[in-house]
DNA sequence: TTGCAAGTTGGAATCATTCCAACTCATTTC
DNA sequence: GAAATGAGTTGGAATGATTCCAACTTGCAA
């Protein structure tokens, strides 16, 4: 069961969307709840199962709008791996992410300023890029130390 | 109309075919020389589209097939956008893309080692990565120099 | 000449996502 | 304070890329 957002986060949350015209109602409340709860990238069928166990009612289709909606006001990223689904991520510092073949999980990568620079650097004139998305595939420890929850 | 493989290129197809077991057929030829014949990041479409000019039969299951065993055994990369269709690059220097929101058109961009190295060193210890993708998305002034197929 | 294995084919199936029309509910207008 | 407005929600249907599958082809091997 999700917790009620802090007097912090749903104040972010009333902010951006007040921001692009839009209104804070108890279904965006408890997705964006399930997406602070716990930071693992969760694919919008995730969020789905997470947020009904609060809200029995809720239908997917308001899943997909309320994502979209945070995406557009900036509150979420997505993150998208190949073809499969959809992946939400909350986390809105500049980072990549490393997506774990073994076991599926996506980690964030802390992204250094200076690293942003030098890629920024390498486009050649009459590019101009707004964002970079940047995402490695390989294998990593997890057994050991894990922090997938926030 | 597609022109036929060069030598070195039907060489290339064979070398990499025979190298995972498998055969050169009129179909992959046909494939192949599409993708290298336009390298402008086709679609699956586009490229059953091409191909049939040339092998009216051709079927779109087999341009499924034929790429992806080109990909399997190295000849070429996908290319992801979001949740578009995957895209194919016969490129296979190290390079970024990047995405032309006002046209749809990607672009390669060359890909210096020191910065493939600077980004293989932010990973945290005990993450090992095989391949970085990096993508850029913007806006380029494309209207002057173009130079999309080779 | 028969059999096998790889490859191809078309159509059906899958699956994430989008669309849509009906419904809810809070707020504004008269 | 009833009616109108509009944003948001809902379930189901539609879409579209991709995968699956069973039948068919082909070249080669036994």
């Amino acid at each position: 069961m999700i917790q009620s957002l802090s007097e912090h986060d749903r104040e972010k949350l009333q902010d951006s969307l007040a921001h692009s015209g839009q209104k804070v109602t108890p279904q965006r409340e408890i997705v964006f709840a399930v997406l602070l709860a716990k930071r693992d990238h969760p694919t919008v069928e995730d969020v789905f199962q997470r947020a009904r166990e609060s809200m029995p009612g809720l239908s997917l289709a308001t899943v997909y709008n309320c994502l979209e909606t945070f995406v557009g006001c900036g509150l979420v990223r997505q993150v998208n791996h190949e073809r499969e689904s959809t992946r939400y991520c909350p986390n809105l510092a500049p980072h990549a992410h490393f997506r774990d073949e073994a076991t599926g999980h996506v980690h964030d990568i802390e992204l250094p300023p200076e690293i942003i620079q030098s890629l920024r650097s390498i486009l050649p004139p009459g590019f101009n890029s707004e964002t970079i998305e940047i995402s490695f595939h390989g294998r990593s420890q997890e057994s050991a130390q894990r922090s997938t929850s926030n």
